[in-house]
DNA sequence: GAAAAAATAGACCCGCCAGTCCAGAACTTG
DNA sequence: CAAGTTCTGGACTGGCGGGTCTATTTTTTC
């Protein structure tokens, strides 16, 4: 692995912007090196110069960009913080032409992905719902959540709603099912008691 | 269009179904004519004979037929029905190697597909969610449900959660998510009032 | 300012796989 | 059984696009 100059550091971005770019216009399936190379100007030669590991590695660059740039879950403290996070959750994905969710569609990709992958994958699901969780925890604390209720559980509920949501919306151009997931996961946490199925 | 003999539709619908096996290993992307060909003892002539749209076509009559075969969505009219229909889900993807939800795979792949597509699976999921908006509104009436819920709006948020769980079910092979969507969704249902947000 | 390292360019290769084509076998029908 | 129709087989093609290769230019480093 060579030194990155600025520029190189530069021009690697600037690779990752265009696939997100293109990714956006054509979902990962669609996008083609050749497409990224021709709308960032540079070259195959600069693309394999900086991800070695070609497409799959590009596509993992993508991912992690993209899952720092998805709405900050951060400071989920209250339910208004709560509520206004669900509202620019939807606006993120809905409206946009071209806005994708990059794991969404990775993981939909499902094990075509080499092994390796499916770290990065969970990985990058592990770091979308740590946010979540440690806003529930917090709202636990302060007595606004049932402590009854499974705060990693939930978390986990709430993306894959949002996951399945943005497929849907994806596929249809609809946003009611990812809004719809959003809210149903809102209404349980304020729940009373989680009344725990089984299993 | 060739009228069908009896042959001839035993012959596709073998197709159709080898298809669906080839899908369960591989992933909608992963499927290649030439393996479902190879599986079903047929040739690419018939394939191409029965499904003269190709490739699209096949995976169009696999989504119906797979939509068909989901755990079935009818008489949800108590809690303990809700509470088996949850454990044959979560049964139906977990553990098999090879289960996979194409209407999810689908879904995902986007725009990708041609616009009659969306069609398609709009109405794919439509189909999927209708006896769960059954059930719930069978619920209200009997009072089981708050009525102040919104019947389509729940349905369509607990088909989002099992949407995304299937997906990252497949992605990292945990049905967690799976499970978590679900109860979460029951949760909610359960719930007294749905407070409503906004928008 | 010379050697080393990194950046850029783009022609080329090659495997893959959807889709084509045509020849012939097996039904169906009158 | 003869003509028409449907079914079957599998060799072949076409192009798409990921990945390789090497040559040239620019930047760093000492």
């Amino acid at each position: 692995m060579p030194k990155l100059t600025r520029k190189g550091a530069e021009t690697r971005s600037r690779i990752v912007a265009g696939a997100i770019a293109e990714i956006g216009e054509h979902g990962v399936t669609g996008m083609r090196l050749e497409d990224v190379v021709l709308r960032t100007r540079t070259s195959k030669g600069q693309l394999f110069h900086y991800f070695p590991g070609g497409r799959d590695e590009l596509l993992f660059a993508v991912a992690e960009a993209e899952a720092a740039r998805r709405p900050d879950a951060g400071g989920l403290t209250t339910w208004a913080a709560w509520h206004t996070w669900r509202d620019r959750v939807v606006e993120h994905y809905r409206d946009r032409t071209g806005r994708r969710c990059v794991l969404s569609d990775l993981a939909a990709q499902g094990e075509r992905t080499s092994p390796g992958a499916q770290a990065v994958i969970a990985r990058l699901i592990a770091l979308s719902q740590a946010g979540l969780t440690d806003g529930i925890r917090h709202m636990q604390a302060t007595g606004d959540i049932d402590p009854g209720l499974d705060a990693d559980r939930a978390a986990a509920g709430l993306l894959a709603g949002i996951q399945g949501g943005v497929a849907v919306l994806t596929a249809t151009g609809s946003a009611a099912h990812l809004e719809a997931a959003l809210d149903l996961g809102l209404t349980a946490m304020r729940a009373p008691a989680p009344a725990r199925a089984r299993s």
